[in-house]
DNA sequence: TTGAAAGCGCTACCAC
DNA sequence: GTGGTAGCGCTTTCAA
């Protein structure tokens, strides 16, 4: 029979063109059973000459790896989220894994599907850097033994695999920094999220080690499905800077979010640092771009995309049999949105 | 026997419990033959009880649609990259598809390992954003009948399915903005990709037609695996600015070099736009964080994305037979970086 | 060291 | 209308 040129060939071709069955072509593929080197070099050269790739669906149906990771994740084009879902492909791709990626929007009903869907898939593992604020659904996928991992999200009293920094301490960290500047009067600008009330809590705990408190009329909890964190943050930032006791610093849970700060306060008349410092989260490449260059914590997300594949298939594995949480530190990356409070400053 | 919480449940069980046959679930699945509305009803509540959900693995095996579209991109760090993804994905959710995201690096290695890969594992279709400057990878897969299309990326004498932006006009509206302003002496920066130089095209062409003339002095075109966008057009810029017959206004090919040009200029003393005009291209979420807030061609990314994921559903439903392409068009989006020339700006 | 054969979960053709 | 059955391409006993 004629090879047509698209002819998808099979393990059978390779069989009859090395003159073995497919049980012995089979064997050479994933280096079991023992096989003469004889037959095991006459194999190989057929699959070679055939161009032959095996179905990796079926495979998958025999109840092997698809080496397929679903990756669910709020949004894309969040910097954030992207350079995150960047350095998870790169590690997944060194490690022989694809990367199936879904945006959920913080959609309950999205996820919800995404994780039904995925799993019809079959694919090997869930990543979920999603808000999941319910842990309903990520209860389901443990229970049914399915590799899941969370990243950059904590659930403290839970037992789940996860990697995330320390959000409490990233707080902790911008609040000192900016109390070492001479700054007590603070406002802040957060999301609904479990990570951002984590770092507030570290910030307030710095605060109160100083003797100090959060102003409440500086303090704002954006909803969680507001998504555009640039005008968000300008709103804030607005309302704070016309008060009369304004705050000389801002501390903004995300960098998009010190975005918006910076140019409203510009737009106002303040110059930045000198009239008000802002200190943002995440250390995304908008860091770098926005000007002047913002002063802000650091997630290591380079870290944490390649310990969250690593962590994911030492689970897929099965050499990680209990659960594993392992927690990255943030880091001040000072730049020049931040700068000792002087009296003066405050009457520009 | 006891179907235990883990026990994955196949259409056997579920014929079993609507005491019919497999071949008849698998009809009232597919909404193929003829079912009596009676034994559908039993049907579809054994599913429903039982939360059955079809492997869709296995019907691939059986020739059908794995619902799953490979998408090959340069860098999802990149903004412009990361929001196309976004909206391709978005509308892939919506026509019941899920991507498989690749980061190629535009590494024609990586680009072919994915493309194998993916093949694989059977995905329906390829939406190839990478580089691939080379196309006989393109033309196989072609050939072999996979549904492919190419967005952001033209080839003009090549049949291939293809959603871009008109680069060429692109090019051609930013030089008339500028010279509109009274600019002459423009300096651009651009990566060697052929939307690029199709852009530097479009605006050399316009320049013509006004008797005017790239000064070769002020055109810099990078090297396509230089990832640093930011330091690149710093680069540049710094050059370019040091010059005694300096440019009075710069067209950047992307935004992230149209920011490092900006910052440059800054740092170098220059006003903008007052001393210097910058003009970038994509107009991606990081125009309006860059200050001041950046002029730039944009691309719709939205329809793109939207484009990409139809066309390529309409092929993969076989309703569209002859290879299309859908050029749309980029449009100048004016914001504080452009201002007229004066003769007496260029001594600050 | 090799191969025959029994599936994996599903679809589709052909009988009844 | 419904069901039996032959595969899809692969893995994995179990015999030879």
């Amino acid at each position: 029979m004629e090879k047509g040129w698209k002819m998808k060939i099979t393990i059978y071709d390779v069989a009859e063109a090395a003159n073995v069955s497919i049980a012995t072509v089979s064997k050479v593929i994933n280096n079991t059973g023992n096989i003469s080197d004889k037959t095991r070099k006459r194999v190989k050269q057929a699959m070679k000459d055939l161009e032959y790739h095996p179905n990796i669906l079926a495979s998958a149906l025999m109840g092997k790896q698809t080496k397929t990771i679903g990756l669910l994740i709020p949004d894309l084009a969040n910097p954030f989220f992207s350079e995150l879902a960047r350095r998870i492909e790169d590690r997944g791709h060194e490690l022989g894994y694809n990367l199936v990626i879904c945006n959920t929007d913080y959609d309950g009903d999205k996820e919800d599907k995404y994780l039904q869907l995925l799993n019809q898939k079959m694919v090997d593992g869930f990543v979920l850097a999603s808000g999941f604020e319910d842990l309903e659904k990520v209860e389901e996928l443990i229970k049914r033994e399915i590799p899941v991992v969370i990243v950059a999200r904590d659930f403290p009293m839970f037992s789940v695999n996860a990697v995330a920094i320390d959000d409490f301490m990233g707080g902790y960290i911008a609040a000192n920094h900016l109390m070492e500047l001479g700054h007590k009067n603070i406002g802040v600008i957060a999301r609904d999220l479990w990570s951002n009330r984590e770092r507030l809590r570290g910030f307030n705990h710095a605060l109160d080690e100083h003797g100090l408190k959060l102003n409440k009329n500086f303090e704002y909890i954006m909803d969680i499905h507001d998504i555009d964190h640039i005008y968000e943050g300008r709103e804030m930032t607005k309302k704070y800077l016309l008060e009369d006791d304004r705050p000389t610093a801002i501390f903004a849970c995300n960098d998009l979010l010190a975005a918006g700060a910076i140019q409203e306060a510009k737009e106002l008349g303040f110059k930045i640092p000198e009239n008000l410092s802002v200190i943002g989260f995440d250390n995304t490449s908008i860091a770098t771009v926005i000007d002047p260059p913002l002063t802000t914590i650091a997630q290591p997300i380079e870290s944490m995309g390649r310990e969250v594949m690593d962590l994911m298939v030492s689970i897929i594995s099965g050499e990680k049999k209990e659960k594993s949480r392992v927690t990255l530190l943030p880091s001040l990356v000072k730049r020049k949105t931040t700068k000792a409070f002087e009296v003066t400053s405050n009457t520009y």
